[in-house]
DNA sequence: GCAAATATAATAGCATTACTATCAACCTTA
DNA sequence: TAAGGTTGATAGTAATGCTATTATATTTGC
């Protein structure tokens, strides 16, 4: 099953390489795929946040990194809130693209939902068909930093604004996947919000809780999602 | 059961009001429980924190709320951040009471359980035990800023010096507790972990992403997390 | 009841943050 | 070649997250 989830990885990977990932437009003031220093600052936030954290992060220090001006940065997001939405946004618009790419030809319910859990909750491997992000940084930023994107006091607006619309979505596969192998499952929604975010907080815990988590190099929260979810909905 | 459960509360009430909550004492500089003002601190740093969101919390805020100086407040917390550490940690063993009390005279190992997950899952009632702390205000911030106490880059260093340990240890009570009912069971940890962390991100959202969660006024967090345990254990 | 110790308040100061504004330079492309 | 848009440089501002110093209360120990 590895070898064909890879060789599907590949196709779709000379697929993606044609395709732009699409992010709600209100999140940026201009679209940083739309220019050069555009993609420099996705591709520099990336390098950035992940070595200094999104806490110490700052436009005047993405400026000196790349060799650019803080007011040039703020031509393209507001502040930088913003783009840790873009940021988390793709992330999932491209996991969400995975997720449907690997599951479309799969007929029996029950494959396709576990191969969408492990398109949402495995380590993620490099995918080179966008050459300006580094996906399994940005994998890590998700996984250290993505919560404080709606953990705010502004949640309820921005999302009425469609902010989280990319994430939501995705969920929403996934919760569909599960009715599909069980439509009388009363949380499907539920589940699916759990297997995303739970998947991500089991990645914390390994790296800096290992006392309160059974995932290690051996077992992946992978596992334990499917696991949990085939227990749960099927008896 | 809801009865039960109450009256074994006013019991634990009554015995609470002549107990400390022990928090580890590197959090903080001098032990807000040992004076008026840190009582104060800590009262009004729950209300400003809920009123505010805990991004635009600051020391000097606090201080004009309880018409006391900054510089008062940096006596007791060297940050706003170990402050944050300071109720998560307190939040915590107070649930971790009063799980080892709802449960302690339960012999049937699964009846148990059930009493802890609800313990840790749902939602909070006022204790008038700690008279200077509103239970359902840090639940709340407990549910919308916990998370930002760990997502930091000195995760790492502050867990050496046990600043999360009642957090860790809280969680590892309950992963007993699901290991009395199935020894075999392989993810205890990661499955306990799941449902404490789980039960806040689904308190949040039913508060602001309803379309990716079953959970509402009728269906509780902690309805869908007994079902998921239950099923997840035992076959 | 008074002195000593301790806690708190007031003020100032400082580097950094998170922006906004202005203007100049440059680079396209019609 | 003029016009429009993009970027860079500089400056400025209010707020943040502290530290330091000194003054004033308050508690306590004798």
């Amino acid at each position: 099953m590895l070898l064909y989830l890879q060789s599907n990885l590949f196709i779709m990977k000379s697929l993606l390489s044609n395709l732009k990932i699409s992010v709600p437009d209100k999140i940026y003031l201009k679209d940083p795929e739309s220019s050069k220093l555009g993609k420099r600052i996705i591709e520099h936030s990336i390098l950035l946040i992940d070595k200094i954290g999104f806490d110490s992060f700052t436009f005047k220090k993405l400026g000196v990194e790349i060799g650019s001006n803080e007011s040039s940065i703020y031509r393209y997001f507001e502040s930088k809130h913003k783009l840790l939405v873009y940021l988390t946004s793709w992330y999932w618009a491209w996991i969400e693209y995975q997720m449907v790419f690997t599951t479309f030809n799969v007929q029996e319910p029950k494959e396709k939902l576990l191969k969408a859990i492990e398109v949402v909750t495995e380590t993620i491997e490099q995918d080179d068909s966008f050459s300006h992000i580094n996906e399994v940084l940005l994998n890590k930023i998700i996984i250290d930093e993505s919560s404080k994107s709606y953990l705010t006091k502004e949640v309820d607006n921005e999302n009425k604004d469609g902010y989280f619309i990319v994430y939501k979505r995705m969920i929403k596969r996934l919760r569909n996947m599960i009715l599909e192998v069980n439509s009388d499952y009363k949380f499907a929604s539920s589940l699916a919000s759990t297997i995303v975010e739970g998947a991500l907080h089991q990645h914390f815990l390994k790296e800096h809780f290992t006392s309160i988590t059974d995932c290690n190099d051996n077992i992946s929260p992978s596992e334990f999602f499917k696991d949990l979810t085939i227990n749960a909905i099927t008896n």
